[in-house]
This record gives structure tokens, C-alpha cells and sequence, in this order.
DNA sequence: TATGAATGAGGATTCATTCAT
DNA sequence: GATGAATGAATCCTCATTCAT
């Protein structure tokens, strides 16, 4: 007997995939319209099942919401993370590897519509918003902390805060990652948001760099 | 006898202030809990008023948005715009000036939970944003870049692209800026804000130093 | 001291008359828009007071529509019962004189709008139809009751039912003022209310006239 | 197994009754209380459904008004175009064949309603009115002009202005039709509308007929 | 008396969720 | 499992009515 799950009925479409299916429905509509904003059905239409269908598999449109959290989280996480240590040349170079990477992995995929998500509602998903502090926040912070002392303690950066330079990093990606899903999405000018990434990361290592002299 | 309007009954007859208070109570709690999910009456209560005092002064709650919007924008634009030319120091400490000015009169007020609504809700009121982009963004964009320019045209700074680096400035202060009403509003480690800023603002300037030795 | 009510205070305006002033602007803001679908303030602005003065004369929306109705009807009753008797010649000269006087006395005039109003409010407001029913269908019948019997003991009309006869007298004038106040008053081809009239009268007259041969 | 849509569960699954239902349950209440006054979760209600369900069927209050004056005007006007032309006796008979029709068909029936509820709200709606008028007053116009002009043709009639004695021979009907559901359904002495009607159409026919003498 | 700011009950409409089929 | 008809709580907004000035 094949493999039941690709070979399997035409009439039973892929129940195994139901669920991936309205979690990206689901990606994409919150994050364009936002949460509330978005109804059951039109998650449910997009995945290509009925409204009942849903609720099949998701209890509540809130419990939805998590799941995309939780699975879109996961994935980053994990993938993050494996590429961190054991890394050989300059700490200029690592670090614009780390930021790069993050925005081409996160932020310049459907999955920064989470951040725009989680901006939205965090005070109202008090539950999700701790969740997301220490599953990604936390992490990311660790490892660019630990990137910068690493540049600190061989002499390639001058000192810095550790507990403000991270947030100094990380916010231009974020934040156009969030710009993407609101105004970035509005008629009007359009801003190149890799490029801006890119300037980020020159300015940012640049200005890590000791000074020649100072202020 | 005092003032009739600090002294006179409670909720009576105050017509003059009800605009603030409503203005102020909606941009409270739009901040907080986002434009849709926060219910007419609840802005009316927080005001100190009953539900249908509130139509008395705005005819729905889309023009209250409008006018929370236009009352903080109008303020900061016009302070902002005073304060650019004439500037006769280095450029470095102009830009340095201009950010932190950004964050203190705009950033670190509750003003800042403009920028949070609009976020959320550019998508949704396509209105609402062109008028944020055209009073917003477009000033503080002209700012930025005719600062940058001097920088440059004076040898302080290294050449950059204008169309990027005024994204690159800002993002670290909206960003934070939306950080305080969203997750940095839920319980766990906070962050000093203030000193992000500063420490975004000391590596950016040094970062647009001329480099003395290139990547 | 002069009449103290044409001569008094220019400030007094016209207290007296305030009654009148408030229900003629009901009587025409009802008869257009209906009683549901004006509001108290418009009354009151169109009569040149404010919102709070309609109260101090009518102690409700529904009170004043009473009012307005029992304004007009006495007046148009009066009016009509002292003209019924006493004529000397031919019935149908006198049938036709209290048609055409009910249509220029009553239809042709603002009081006609009560008829729409009860048209539209009469099972809404039961009380009021019944005054109305009591106070000018039953006189109107008896006046013109009294009429066709004239003229069928003189063998001028012949014999009719003379409990339908009163209706379809007086439907054509009654439905032709319903119909100024409702679809005539749209755009689109405009009737001549008043030759429909006339062409009632005459087809009616002639209609009661024994016949040369039946049907 | 019987018809499951006749036997099935109460109030489950009857997609297809539901329509008419609500047409009926708000023909009902609209002519009774009028538009304005009656709420949608009445109509709901009567229909044996929720408020809900309505707005599944109808987007507005108003499209349901809509619906109903299309659905029974469709029927009435269909059926009445259909008897007109082919009359082979004489044109008395031919008219009052039409206007007893009429009044059969139409003003003793539920769908009489509707004349009272245009009545009422035909200003506030005037884009039902004009849908209104072109579709019931325009073609029943026609035809009574038609008719009229054959008998006048055939010496059966004297010559009398058209354009006026199409409503003088509507407008007992109509105001019948009026009557019914608004003074005629209160308490009070009650009219036989039918009987109105028959004295209508006999005055009429016969004040139509060339007089013997003037008067 | 006259005003108009303030109130809050009421009604149209939406949409998350249920459940019979 | 899958569907979509049905439900009714929730929310925006209106407007008759009150009452301090």
C-alpha cells in the first residue's frame, strides 16, 4: 500500500496539511488587516474550507492566532539558532551576517507579519506577548549580545552598553518589517526596505568601530 | 467669585474642554488596546462623560481618530519645523539634537501612541494614513536628509544614500516608540528606552563619521 | 398701556404664539418627512426656538402631534359645519360646492398633510384615530349623507347605497391630498391635483344622475 | 421518507422558505406599524427566525422593503398586463372588469400594503418611489388611459380629459386599499370596502356615459 | 422663560461560534 | 469530517428627553 498521505483519495484533500493551510491564511490576513479586523470566514475561504471548518480544528479565532504565534515562532527560533556559534573571522563580519540573515530569513518573509501581530495585540494577548518576549526576544538578545562582547573583547568595537546596543541593532529591522505590513502597504512612496537594511548595517558596524577621535 | 468653569458641578458644562479630555482619553486608549478594539463608550467614560456626549463633539469614532491625530501631529510639526534652520555648530551635533528632540517631544509622550495606531490601522483607514504620511513622514524625512546633506557637504559625514538613512535614523525612535505600548507595556525585563536612544544616536553619528580604514 | 401682545418687549417674541409657530413647523415637518422620522429639534428650529422650548409647551414628540391634530381639525370642523344647510337649489350644485370647498379648504391647504399623517400613524396611535374618526369622518359623512338624500328625494340622483356613497365622494379628495404629500411630491410627472378634481366632480354628478338605460 | 423540508426539524435548515417568509412577515409588519417603526428582529421574529438570520437573506432594512415591493409587484403587474388586450364587449364592461380586478387582486389582498407603506415613506425613499412609479403607477396609467380612449372612440363615453381620469378612477381604489390598514383596521364603525368599490365603479361608469342634458 | 449640554435607552448591523445535516 | 444556516451578544450611532444655567 503507497503512502496514504500523498496517494491518498482526491476528494480528501490533504487533511493532514488543514492546519498549515489556515495558519498562512490566517499569517497573511492578520497581518494585513489585523486581528480583529479579520473574520473567521474570510481565514477559513482563503485555506480554501468552509467557516465551520475552522472550528474544526482551532477552538476560537484567538486560539488560532496563537497557533500561527507558536508555529511561525518555532520555526525561526530553531533555525536561528543553529547557525550561531563557531564562527572564525571578523566580528564586523559576523554580526553583519546575524542581521542580514535575520532579515532575509524573517523580516522579508510572510513570517514578520507576526511582528506587526504582536504589536498590535500584545496588551491585548498579555498570554502571547510573554510567550513572544521569551521565546524570540529573549534569544535574539543573547545572541547579539554575545556577538558584540565577543567584538568588544578582541578590540574590533568599542565598548558599548550591552543592554541598549541589541534593541540599536535589531530595531531597524524590525521596524521595517513592521513598515512593510502598514504604511509600506499604503500608495505613496515607496521605500526599498533591503536597502535600508543594508545602510542599517553599514552605519551600525561602522559606528561600533573606536573612534578615531572623539566627540 | 472663582471661575466658574474649575468650580462649577461636576459633569456639567464644560464645553470647551469635553474636546481635550475625549482627544485625550481616545489617544489613552486607542494606544492601549488598538482603534477597533476600543469601544465608544469606553473613550467617553475615560472622559468623564456618557456615550452620547462624545457624537456631541466628533460624528464617529473614525473622525475622533482624525482629529486625536491632527491635535498631536499639528503641535509637534509646527514646534518641529521652528527649530530646523539657523543651526550654526557642527552637523553631528545637530543631528544629534534633532533625534533626541524627536524622542523627548514626541517619542517619550504619549503622542507616541500615534505612531502604534497608525501601525495597526494604516491598512484599514487608507485616509487616515496618506494624511499621516503627507504631515508625518514627509516633514521629518526633509529634515533628515537636508541634515545629512550638510554633514556631508562638509566633510563630517561620509557619503550615504539620503533615500535610506533617514529610515535608519528614525527607526530605532519609532520603533521604540511603538515598543512602549505594545510589548513594552507587558510584564517582564524593561527597557530604558531613553538610553536606546542615546546609544542609537552615539552610534549612528559615529557611524557616519568618514571610516578610517574600510571594511 | 398699550396691548401688551403687539406692543411688548422686541425680546418677547410673540410668546403667545409659540404654540402656534411649533405646531405649524410639525404640521409641515411632519406631513413631509412623517412623525417617526422628524426629530423634536427640527420642530423646534424651524418654528425659530430651541430644542429645550418645544418641551416647555408640549410635554412630548407624540403630544405635539395630538396637538397639531386637534389644531387643525377644529378649525377645519367649524369651518365646514356652518356652511351645510340652507341651500336652495339643485342638489347637484350643492353636491359639488361642498367637494370643491372641502378640496380648497382642507386639501389644497397645509391641513392636508394631517391626512398622511393619519394615514400613517392611525393604527400607531389609536387614541388619536379615534378622535379623528369621531371628530371629522363621522360629520363628513352626515354632511354628506344628508346631501345625496337631498338628491335622490327630489329625484334628482337616483337610488344609492348611501353608506358607500360618502367614500367614494370623498376618496378621489382625500386620496389626491395623501398623494401631494407622498408621491406627488417626487420628482417625475406632476399631476394637476385640482382638474382631478373638478373631473371627479363632474363624473360623479353626471354618475348620480338617473340613467337614460341600464346596463 | 417524506419531504424533508416539510417535516424536517422546526426552524432548521429551510434555505429556500425563508425568503418569502420574511417577505410576508415584513409586508405584514411594515404595513401595520410602518417602515420606521418596525424593528428588523420584529420582522425576524414573526418569520419564526432571529434578527441574525434576516441580514443572511437581506443586507438592509431597506433592500428587504425592496424586496417586497419587487416580489409582489413583479407578480401583480405580470398578471395584469397579461388580461388587457382581446376585450370583445363594450368598453363599460371591459372597465369595470379592470378596476374590480384590481381591486381583487391587489387592494384586498396583503399586497395592498404596500400602497400605505409608499404612502408614508415614499419622501424619505425616494429611490423606491421612483421605482414605484415607473413600475405600478406608470403601467396601470396606460391601461385606464387606454381604455377610456377606446369607450370615448366608440361613443360609448363622452370625451373627458385622460390625464385626469385615470386617477379618478384609481383613486377609490386606492384609497380603499389605504384605508384598510390604517383607519379601517382601527375600532370603529367598519366599512365594507368592496361594496365602496361596486358603488364606485357603477357612479363611475355611469357618469362616464354621455349625458342626456347638461347640467 | 429659554437654552443647549448631557444623558441613555433603543435600534440597525456584524460576526464569532454552534450544530443539524 | 465538512458544510453553511442559524444564532445572539456586542457595538456604533441616533435622538427623545432632562435639567443646570
Amino acid at each position: 500500500m503507497p503512502d496514504s498521505n500523498t496517494l491518498s483519495h482526491p476528494r480528501q484533500r490533504r487533511k493532514q496539511d488543514r492546519p498549515l493551510e489556515l495558519m498562512e491564511a490566517a499569517l497573511a490576513l492578520f497581518g494585513e488587516k489585523g486581528f480583529a479586523a479579520t473574520r473567521a470566514e474570510e481565514v477559513a475561504l482563503r485555506a480554501g474550507v468552509s467557516k465551520g471548518t475552522l472550528y474544526l480544528y482551532y477552538p476560537s479565532k484567538e486560539e488560532l492566532l496563537k497557533a500561527v504565534i507558536r508555529e511561525n515562532l518555532s520555526r525561526l527560533i530553531s533555525e536561528g539558532l543553529e547557525r550561531v556559534d563557531g564562527h572564525e573571522g571578523s566580528t564586523a563580519e559576523l554580526l553583519g551576517q546575524l542581521l542580514q540573515a535575520w532579515w532575509e530569513r524573517v523580516g522579508n518573509t510572510p513570517a514578520s507579519a507576526i511582528h506587526k501581530i504582536m504589536m498590535s495585540e500584545a496588551r491585548n494577548f498579555p498570554e502571547i506577548a510573554a510567550f513572544y518576549a521569551r521565546e524570540v526576544i529573549e534569544p535574539a538578545n543573547k545572541l547579539l549580545r554575545r556577538t558584540v562582547q565577543r567584538g568588544i573583547d578582541r578590540g574590533e568595537f568599542r565598548p558599548v552598553a550591552l543592554d541598549e546596543i541589541t534593541l540599536v541593532l535589531l530595531s531597524p529591522i524590525l521596524f521595517m518589517s513592521l513598515h512593510k505590513h502598514s504604511l509600506g502597504a499604503c500608495p505613496g512612496p515607496q521605500v526599498d526596505a533591503g536597502r535600508v537594511i543594508a545602510t542599517h548595517i553599514d552605519i551600525a558596524i561602522n559606528g561600533l568601530r573606536p573612534q578615531p577621535s572623539a566627540t
